[in-house]
DNA sequence: TCATTAAATTGTT
DNA sequence: AACAATTTAATGA
């Protein structure tokens, strides 16, 4: 049982707009994306909500509707690690969902979000019909192989700016982020959660990157001017370091 | 629809 | 961590 056992009851069939807002479902054919639409279920978690937990066994592949999530890791000595934030559009635990293991971390809702969930049979059964379907899993995980290798390199990073530049080259990443536009829907405070620094100084990293143009500082969020100088600026550090 | 108030977010020290 | 300024959301006439 996973939705955390209050979301998992909280689930109901999702609307025309929401599934709309799931990048795969065009994807399918007309009989896979029927079966599919049955089965998928959306839940609204509350902030700071559990949507899955390391070590529960895996009965649901996720995706985010609306909202912000924050992925994260216990160690051995009992300190959070936070991996990634998920927005609109990002769906995870492919990986542990295909070998039907148990999470390897944590998702919890940094603000109110939207979560949908399809089941693990129905993913596999997916995987077993649909050709579109796998070159999407496919393209994901190949996408998420290469953040976590950038996450690696973002944390031996001492250099704010750069960690928060790239930290939203990440939340940008329009293959694995789709529902996020032009603006991503982040305050500097969740900003500051995720990258693991104050929101003083996440605010002024995000003055700085504003203005050298990258993006613009907005209320409530934050809009790309310039992805390529966004990247630029991590490629530029790892020069230097 | 508009004005007022509360709440959230930002900018700064 | 605290504060003021700004923006949004909520409320009710």
């Amino acid at each position: 049982m996973n939705y955390d056992t209050s979301l998992h009851q909280r689930r109901r069939p999702l609307t025309t707009s929401e599934l709309d807002a799931i990048p795969w479902i065009h994807l399918l054919s007309s009989v896979e994306r029927e079966r599919t639409v049955d089965d998928l279920k959306i839940a609204d978690a509350d902030p700071g909500e559990f949507v899955c937990r390391t070590g529960r066994p895996v009965t649901y592949w996720f995706g985010v509707v609306d909202g912000l999530l924050k992925m994260s890791s216990d160690n051995a000595e009992g300190q959070t690690m936070t991996f990634t934030g998920i927005p609109p559009g990002g769906w995870f635990g492919e990986g542990t969902a295909l070998k039907r293991e148990s999470y390897r971390y944590n998702i919890q809702a940094l603000r109110n979000s939207r979560v949908a969930g399809l089941h693990v049979d129905t993913f596999h059964w997916l995987l077993d019909h649909s050709i579109g379907f796998n070159r999407f899993v496919m393209s994901q995980l190949n996408e998420r192989l290469g953040q976590f290798i950038a996450a690696r390199e973002i944390d031996r990073m001492n250099n704010p700016d750069i960690r928060v530049a790239r930290s939203l080259a990440a939340l940008f990443n329009p293959a694995l982020y789709p529902g996020v536009g032009e603006v991503l829907r982040i305050t500097q405070q969740e900003l500051a959660y995720l990258v693991g620094l104050s929101r003083q100084r996440v605010n002024e990293s995000l003055t700085a990157l504003a203005a050298a143009g990258s993006i613009r500082v907005e209320y409530g969020g934050l809009r790309v001017l310039n992805l390529q100088a966004l990247r630029a600026t991590v490629f530029a550090s790892k020069v230097v370091v």
